[in-house]
This record gives structure tokens, sequence and C-alpha cells, in this order.
DNA sequence: CAGGTGATTGAATTCGAATTCATTGATGAT
DNA sequence: ATCATCAATGAATTCGAATTCAATCACCTG
């Protein structure tokens, strides 16, 4: 026997079948139109039979509206916060969106992606990477809302969901202080990492206010083996280092790399946490929770802010005034065993 | 001054700057078509200075190309194996599709997944969750190839990339056999997962084979936390369990497990790794690599199988008759410290 | 220089569903 | 019974790019 329909019937195969013209099918698939409903139960009785569906395709080219939405992240991304994606696609489908993606080699590949993801017919996007002033401005002349997931733009009509980096890193410089602490140590991400940026530069403008000066700093690339290395430099006991005083305190700017410093402040400097050295990071990953680690860190409020982005990328496309364009969402200040913290006393 | 056109520029416009029909500026964007190199080079100027890109939309709408992809994957997998899914997506790119994400909640939902996808007019599937006979057909009818990630189907039709997850298990227990371990242990996934019990029966039946019985077995669900009770149930030195021999490996069926497995025998219950218990995971997870775990496991070459993967959709798309349906890939042994093993002596 | 060849071009059609607009039929008011 | 009103329907058009087919033109060949 040979089939001879390869391709899925059209709205026009249904249409015959149930004996009515084709705008009726059309019709009978949208939840308010001119429609009896005895017509439409035949229509959708017949489109069962046939295993009609309409065609996203077609549909969206006179509607204007595909159902899609560009999702623009780096390899970084997904690999330092695993969750982020599959946490937002969620929350998409929610809204009734498909997520379609865009990976980007680097951080300055958004603006391709961004055209790319525009010729793709989307809805909008949410960018997990960083877009220039002129990205956004195309996009919104095509009425595409933009939402920045952590990146940060100074367009005020860009919605922006992130998670306050900043006071949770002045939040654990207070309390790093607090607990007597003075000679901290820095473990940064690459020099301009939007993320990396935030969360150093607040922590050292905490601990300048408190009076703290001449923090060292080690520049990582967000990688486990960059933290291992960091700690080698900053923590050994060089003939020179062990002149000044030992660093109590080392900040991560992630928790990959923490936990190379964990590793290797215990494994081969052969020094005790936290009673020799404290060690926070950034993100909460699984492993730092593990009893071998127990890493104190700081936890994005990942679900939220997700479901967040998606509930005003549909606001904004529905043309739902937006309370705030910008949500900055509070980090969890997670205290394991890795670092002596003291409540913090001081003020802001 | 007022933004008259807020919508995309068409070919039309293209056309009308360019001073020739739509048809030529069409005519302009393919590689090979009949089209004199001046006019083409006229047209792209005129497209570059409007701004123009070809609407994927209304392509896709008569080529019946999309030049999508739709990629459907289970939690599970985003969580237990993060870089599927961005090796994934760039294998996918490198070979010109754009990855479309359909997360499903339960294994179950890949029909819908895979109805919702079509319906989008994606090319085609690569699956990361299983699918059934029915579903596979559907999409063959309409010309749209599904390759299956780590899923098996008996349909000699279907396009099916895996980690050879039959042979690692059945390695695993020969060279653990062969280091003289005779009281074994199992901690499985959950009852029927596809790909737990691959690991699980093969791991068992190489140890049958080799004259070893009762192997106790213990359902856990793939987190970290199931592995942690496992070991509390099937190391604890229970009254009853004192009476028979210890066991003396663990095999789990995933790493987070065997981490779970790992961090109860040593810090709740004393035990001696490897030397009072071996434990052995199968994934190869970035934390089972750190000095505090150093887990003996499988990995699974996802790069080379998210590559072929994208390699057989495109062949399958394009009519090139592929070598084999069916790509078994070797995993990896990691050897760590987690286990004693010794190089396999027996046959198979 | 007539007829042929091949390369470019443009007009018209196509894909599949949504939508506009006119039409039909039924219902209600007077 | 008559006209207005409203609901339901269908014919025709639309979205934007690709493609078919016929037309045009330059360039050869004999």
């Amino acid at each position: 026997m040979v089939r001879r329909k390869l391709n899925a019937p059209t709205s026009y195969d249904v249409a015959r079948h149930a004996g009515v013209s084709q705008a009726v099918v059309s019709r009978a698939f949208q939840a308010v139109s001119p429609i009896s409903p005895d017509t439409r139960a035949r229509v959708l009785a017949s489109a069962a039979a046939l295993g009609y569906q309409p065609n996203a395709v077609a549909r969206s080219l006179i509607t204007k509206r595909s159902g899609l939405v560009g999702v623009l992240l780096t390899e970084a991304t997904q690999r330092d916060t695993p969750d982020v994606l599959i946490l937002l696609a969620q929350a998409l489908l929610e809204q009734g969106f498909q997520p379609l993606l865009f990976p980007c080699t680097r951080e300055s590949d958004g603006s391709a992606a961004l055209d790319k993801a525009l010729s793709f017919g989307v809805d909008g996007v949410v960018s997990c990477v960083g877009l220039a002033r002129g990205d956004l401005t195309r996009a919104h002349l095509r009425q595409r809302p933009v939402v920045l997931f952590n990146r940060h733009s100074d367009d005020p009509d860009v919605l922006q969901v992130a998670c306050d980096h900043a006071s949770a890193a002045r939040l654990l410089a207070s309390r790093l202080f607090a607990a007597g602490h003075r000679r901290f140590a820095l473990v940064t991400g690459p020099r301009d990492g939007p993320v990396s940026t935030l969360r150093v530069d607040n922590f050292l403008a905490r601990l300048a206010e408190l009076g703290v000066q001449g923090v060292e700093r080690y520049e990582g690339d967000y990688h486990y083996e960059s933290g291992h290395a960091a700690a080698m430099h900053l923590l050994a006991a060089s003939p020179l280092r062990s002149l000044s005083p030992r660093v109590e305190v080392v900040f991560c700017a992630n928790d990959a790399m923490a936990l190379g410093v964990l590793d290797a402040a215990r494994f081969a400097l052969m020094l005790r946490v936290p009673s020799d050295v404290s060690v926070v990071g950034f993100d909460d990953i699984p492993a730092g929770r593990r009893p071998a680690y127990l890493l104190t860190t700081v936890s994005q409020p990942f679900e939220d802010m997700a479901r967040t982005a998606a509930m005003l990328f549909r606001q904004q496309l529905d043309d739902v005034p937006v309370a705030s364009p910008r949500v900055l969402l509070a980090g969890t200040l997670i205290e394991r065993g890795s670092a002596q913290l003291l409540p913090d006393s001081g003020a802001r």
C-alpha cells in the first residue's frame, strides 16, 4: 500500500472532510471567534481524525507572532550555572513560549545572535549575554521585547532581571569583616566580565568603607583549575610572602574557583579551613553543598529570576505596563563551614 | 520624528531600492542561482543599506525547511548531564541548524513534545527522551528524521547515538572482580529508567558470568541524597547485617549517587575508601574529579556523541545514505582513587 | 546577417492559516 | 407580515520569500 500523502494535512483537508470552508477550520482553532459550538465540534473531530495540527509557520507569517523566544547564552552560562537554561525554558514554556537557543561563543557574539533570532521570527529575546544599545533599539523598533538576564544596560527601556550581586557582595564583606578578618584576597573572573566586576568591585568597595586596604587580586577564568592556581599563588608560604601577615579570607567570584581554592588549601598547602583561612564563593553549585566542601557562598534565586523574566517578557509583549523594568532579586547567603562569619552589625 | 516603518524591510523594499524585481532579491540570497555577479552585489548592498534579512518564516513556508531542529530532553538530562545540551546545540549549529528546545517533565511526554515540534515546522528532532514506535513513524511519514540520543528503539529505521553503557558496565564488573572483590551492592536509578537498566543489568550479567550471586540492590532516584541513603542502608553495621560479610563494592548507576555513597561512607560511617569499600559511578561529573572525591567512574563521550548525532541528522535529511543507523560510542573508564581495580584478564 | 544558444530577468504563482468583507439565515420587534 | 439585527459562514486577500515559466538580451556560429 502506497502512502500518498507524505505531507501533513492542511486546513483545506480538514475543511473538505468536515464539509466546511477553510476559514471555519481556522476559526475552530481560535479561543474566541465567530463559530457555532457544534460546527467547532465537528471540525475538531475531523481534525483529530486526520491528525491535523495548525501549521505554526503559516500562522506566524500572518499573525506576526511565532510563540518563539530567542534565548541567548554563552557556554560560560551553561557551564557555571546549568540550572539557568532549564529554569528559563520552563518559565517561558509556562507563558506559552517555545525557547529557541542561540549559543554564543563569546560575549560579543550577542549582536549577531540577536539578528539571527529576529530573522527566525522570534517574538523577542531573553539574553544571558550582554547587548549593545544599538542592538536593543533594533529589536525595539520591531516591537520585539528584550529581557536581559543577569546582564546590565543603562538603557531605561530595556527589561532587566538580575541577582543583586552588589548587595550580596557587600554583605559578604561586612560579615567577614565583623568576624575580625582584615587580610583579604580576591580571585576574580576574567577582566571585564560583567558579573565578576559587580561582585568584586562591590566587595572591595565595602571593604574600603570599612578601612581595609591592600587587597591582593588574582585574575582567574571561572574554572576550578584557576582557583587552584590562585590559592597556590595567594596562600603559599613563599619566603617573600612570609614577611607580610597571611591572608585570612579568599573571596572568589564564583564557586568553581572557590572549590579550587579549598582543595589547594587543604590538600596541597595543608591549611585548615576555616581556621587557617576562610573561603567564600558565589553561585551555590551542587558540589559546594557536599560534606566534602561545605562551601559558604551566595545562592542566586534563579527560579524566581527565570519566572520574573518570562513574566516581564509576556507583559511587555502584551503591552501591559510593567511595574519596574529593572528587577533585582536578592541572593541568599548560604553559611556552611568554609568561612568564619559574624552577623553584620555595620550599617549598609 | 515619527518612525513609520516598524516592520522589518521585506524583499520588495529591497527590490525597489535596488531597482530590480523581488525575484532577483530572493536569488541574490541563494548560494547558486541564475543571477549576474554585479546585480547580486547591488542587491546585497541595498539589503545592507536597509538592514534587510530574509524572513525565515516566509522562507520555510515555501521551502519546507526551517533550519530548526527540535531538541527533546527531560529535566533529568539537564540536571545530571548538563553538558549534553550545550554540546548538542553547538553540534547542530555547526551543521547549520537552530536548536528549538522542548523540555519534558516526564519521559512519557516525548510524544506530545514531538507533535508540538512538528507543528513548529522543525526539520526533525534529536531526542534525549524515549519515543514510541508510533511517534517515530509519524515523524518519518513527514520526512522528518529523528535521532535518539542515549535512548533505544528497536525500530531499525531510527537513527540512534548512544554511549555503550552495556560494555562499560561489563568492563567495570570484570575489573572489580579481577581485583578480588566478591561482595557487591548496587544503587540503581528509578525502576524502568532506560539508561539505569542498561548499566545495572549488564553489570549484574557480567558478575553472574563470573559466578557472583546475591548482589544487594537499592533503588535510588539519581540524586545525591538517595546515594547517601543507599550507603546508610547497604553499608551500615547493623546487628542483622553484621552476620554476613561486608559489602566490598558499591556500583552506582550515576555519579551523583556515587558521591552520596562516598560521603556517607567516609563522614557518617567512618569507612575508608577504597580500602574498606570501593565506590564506582557513571557519568564523570566535574565534582567527582576533585581531590575531595576522586571518583572512579565511566565518562560518556558526549562531544563525539553530539557531533555524531548532528551529522547523522544532516545526512538523513539530505538523503545521504548513512553507514549505520545505530552508533554506539565507547565510554572511557576513568580510574581515580575511589575503587580498587585490576586489569581485566577475563574474556569479554 | 539570420538563427541559435545561454545567461538574466520579471510576472505570476505557491506555501498554509488568519482575517476582512460580503452574504446568508434566523430571530426579534413593530 | 416586514424590516432591522445579529450570528454564522464562505470567498477572497494577505503575510514574505521561493520558484516556475516566459521573455529579453547579448553573443556566437555559419
